[in-house]
DNA sequence: TTAAATAATGACAGCGCTGTCATATTTGTA
DNA sequence: TACAAATATGACAGCGCTGTCATTATTTAA
């Protein structure tokens, strides 16, 4: 910019008032008078201020950034999620430091606080994986900076993590499998280091349960969240004598990537095959046929993670402690037995 | 952070010179003799200091911020640019300001002219199709601030402007389309209000011509990019008497909406109809068959805007006049007739 | 009506850095 | 060796704001 912008002391000048009592009317301070407060804000409206960050930063010591952090899962739950995030702090006036890092990555904890250290950010929020590692959690929590987890591991309704209902929806799906007359379900996990996922499987566990079906190990596939990994269990599967009738994967990358190998070697879903699975990715509409899944409400998280974050940081306590509800979206890719 | 941070006063007195000395240090500021540079660097190091941005910015009122701004219109696509974005910036310690955005919106000039001042960036990334944005482009033009265009509507290489051989590649594919002995070939138009997808026309139209294939109007189709958008063309397509042999859409989503409405009517791809998409999203190798499209190198493409940008804002000139190249991705969606 | 208590406002330093310009140091030249 | 020119360094103000604490205005109580 080249344009010069107005500084409190134009505005104090102009309403007549001290730069301080600017000070108190724009951060809300008490102990202004009404009609103070009014020549003020009238003066800021009409010289278009806008307060200096840096100066503010600076002078005060408190600055309005939190970190989104993420080991880029997938770029889909990804933005759904930073939308959450970035919309309730460009509200809340608060900058948001986007950073995309690895998770496998040896000095990841170093990496993170040369970043805390060098945006000065004041809080942090972690999506899965990230919101597992132990060593990072440790590292953020010695800082004493606040952090808010999307879906870590634990399943503690907890001030500081969001989680939804993944247990509850996954068993709900597999339930609807069930009700529709299937019996030998297959179970394609989700990546072991991702704990967030373990609550499917969980919900794939306990729903065979209270169905009185026996769990068939044979039948629980290790899937690494990737197309490429749920080509390799369907291939499994295809080897199989027994074969499953339907197919509960934990996500919708490894669904498709099952979809792919049974319409590869000649059979069809869902007439040979039922497939469900989870996220609600745009791919699982496109899908021939389009697939049963789940969706979670991940913009809602993003924003309910911001929302913790900032209400750690002001002071306040805000507890929600109802989970977001994910929701089945059934499609055509569940036959009647 | 509660921590106190070290301040370049520490770093000065430690290494026995003035802040200034230290200042013009960390700024690369020549006239600084070598030995007190490797006193002050050694400071540096061992004290860990870490400027404050928000005292330089302060200070000098050269702030490092950039703004990415976007309109939401594929998360795939954004992701791509972002990471190589950020990944740039973040080399340069440039912050990166992410601002999602509604194209439509009436008051869209306003609300980025506030952003541009509350923020205090200092350049700005406009992807598609905010870089056609006529407005846009020239309320930002009148606060003389410097910005990089993604994939504008012109064709011409500018320094201020990142574009890529669609045009070429969409002709090469059409190109690809013949040589496999089509000749009833349909285009699904890209959404209108995007430039950059009328480059993708033209090369359809080209290499028609090249071909000495007369373009027939009625086998040309308007979609808006989304997949819905491509099950209504799909389905117009189903009505016709003379049905093309091969559909050429200029994007995925709409080439997999063509595709699930063949594969409905109880047509098979690509035995009845070709397709071939654009963009590479993930969703085109999910499918099956799996689709031939162009991958754009969007993360290659983030970075230059970002590295231009950058350019600019230092007052370096930084020309890169080759565009970053798209590929053909050949997959199973295209027969031989 | 007046003093004490309370509320509202202001003066001023200082946050950590960089720009300007003055001063010190080194180098080159005769 | 002396002195000008060139180079390196430092002193200090000030960027725009907020914290602290002093001062002034208003309300309350006696």
């Amino acid at each position: 910019m080249i344009v010069k912008q107005t500084t409190i002391s134009e505005v104090a000048e102009k309403a007549g008032v001290s730069t301080k009592t600017v000070s108190r009317v724009i951060n809300n301070e008490e102990g202004v008078r009404e009609s103070t407060a009014k020549k003020v804000k009238k003066a800021i409206e009409v010289l278009n201020y806008k307060p200096n960050v840096f100066a503010q930063s600076l002078a005060g010591g408190r600055t309005r950034i939190i970190g989104l952090i993420y080991d880029n899962p997938n770029p889909v739950y990804i933005s759904e999620i930073m939308d959450g995030v970035l919309s309730y702090c460009h509200k809340m006036e608060y900058a948001v430091i986007i950073h995309p890092c690895k998770f496998e990555k040896r000095d990841l904890t170093t990496v993170m606080q040369n970043l805390i250290e060098k945006t000065r950010m004041k809080g942090m929020i972690l999506t899965p994986p990230l919101s597992d590692s132990k060593e990072l959690l440790k590292m953020v929590s010695k800082t004493r900076m606040p952090y808010t987890l999307i879906s870590p591991g634990s399943e503690k309704i907890r001030s500081d993590s969001i989680i939804t209902n993944d247990y509850e929806s996954s068993k709900e799906m597999v339930d609807h499998i069930i009700s529709n007359g299937h019996k030998r379900i297959a179970l394609i996990k989700g990546h072991p280091g991702h704990m967030a996922l373990k609550r499917r499987t969980q919900g794939y566990l306990d729903a065979l349960k209270n169905s009185k079906i026996k769990v068939d190990q044979s039948l629980i596939f290790q899937g690494y969240n990737s197309f490429e990994s749920g080509i390799n269990c369907g291939k499994e599967i295809m080897k199989m004598r027994k074969k499953p009738s339907a197919i509960f994967a934990a996500n919708d990358e490894m669904a498709s990537g099952v979809m792919k190998v049974i319409m590869d070697s000649g059979y069809e879903v869902p007439k040979d095959f039922s497939i469900a699975g989870f996220d609600d990715t745009p791919v699982s509409q496109m899908l021939s046929p389009p697939l049963s899944t789940i969706r979670q409400p991940l913009e809602k998280m993003g924003e309910l993670s911001a929302k913790k974050l900032i209400a750690q940081l002001e002071g306040l306590d805000f507890f929600e402690n109802q989970k977001p509800k994910s929701r089945l979206i059934i499609r055509d890719s569940i036959s009647q037995l």
